[in-house]
DNA sequence: ACGGATTAATTCAAGCTTGAAGTTTCAGGA
DNA sequence: TCCTGAAACTTCAAGCTTGAATTAATCCGT
């Protein structure tokens, strides 16, 4: 997946395959230096800070099925990381509307607060991680991957 | 780390936030798309996947040390992969050079067709998934992300 | 109103991943 | 030689992740 050490690939079609093993790399560098910073500085992983980070956004709740959509993760590991958050007081889970097979589940007050702290240093992070890429490059290459997902989504 | 769901984030530096958003989407999809193939077709992971793509450019064989750096994950990882590769008798561990601290890892010969079989579909559903991603944009794309990565590894 | 299909969530086993602690081996200086 | 430190792995606990099976509740056609 990431690899290709020492004859670089060549031929036909070998350009998206190294565009993919580039892709990769760089996206697991980024991950591997964000999930250290998270737990020396804020003891928290990096997968619950994405959940965080998506109800920070609906303080109304999401579904758990909203949030394994939305996060591209699978609906039983939502579970668990909600259930830990749950336990820590950051996450509470609200049964209150009428589908009883649903829980609305939402950032606690003490969660929102310690997660606006957390996010504010995690965008001067990922900013300091991409501070090579200038910002008009970063806009080039998001409008590049915005249109590869777009074309993407929704199939299957 | 994924998200942005509705109020686009704007501002100052946000477009490298927006740019990290991206990049991780689009890995995230293209994995799950791959480990999902992967399994169906080969019964195999993404993981053992990455090792084996290693190992098969490396005929001589790697040190487990090697290997977790050039994979980018930790050292204990590898070994718990490569135990099941090796209960699988895919790869096998020689341990017969000076240092007796080291082993020296390579595919078997069978270790060796399976791999070269699954990696052809592998390059073939990457051709695919980044479909719409033109031969040139791919090369550009790959130029940025490249002199990211130059810029960026060797640090700390 | 009944009953079968769907949907939301949880549970579970297996595997992946990390960081820390432990083991064995090697290297180099007193 | 002996001893201290470094290096290469392994082991371990905790957490993350998946896909499949299960439970519970709702929907809908008749």
């Amino acid at each position: 997946m990431v690899a290709g050490p020492l004859p670089a690939p060549s031929g036909p079609g070998k350009d998206r395959l190294r565009l993919w093993i580039r892709l990769l790399r760089a996206s697991r560098t980024i991950e591997a230096e964000l999930r250290e910073r998270l737990r020396q500085e804020f003891n928290t992983t990096l997968p619950r800070f994405d959940v965080m980070a998506a109800l920070y956004r609906a303080p109304e709740g999401m579904l758990m099925s909203d949030l394994s959509r939305f996060l591209l993760v699978s609906n039983g590991n939502v579970t668990g990381i909600i259930d830990r958050l749950v336990s820590e007081g950051l996450v509470m889970r609200a049964r209150r509307n009428g589908d009883r097979r649903t829980s609305m589940v939402r950032l606690t007050e003490e969660g929102s607060k310690i997660f606006a702290v957390i996010a504010a240093a995690h965008e001067k992070w990922v900013g300091e991680l991409l501070g090579n890429v200038s910002e008009d490059e970063a806009r080039r290459l998001t409008g590049m991957l915005t249109s590869f997902r777009s074309n993407w989504e929704g199939r299957e």
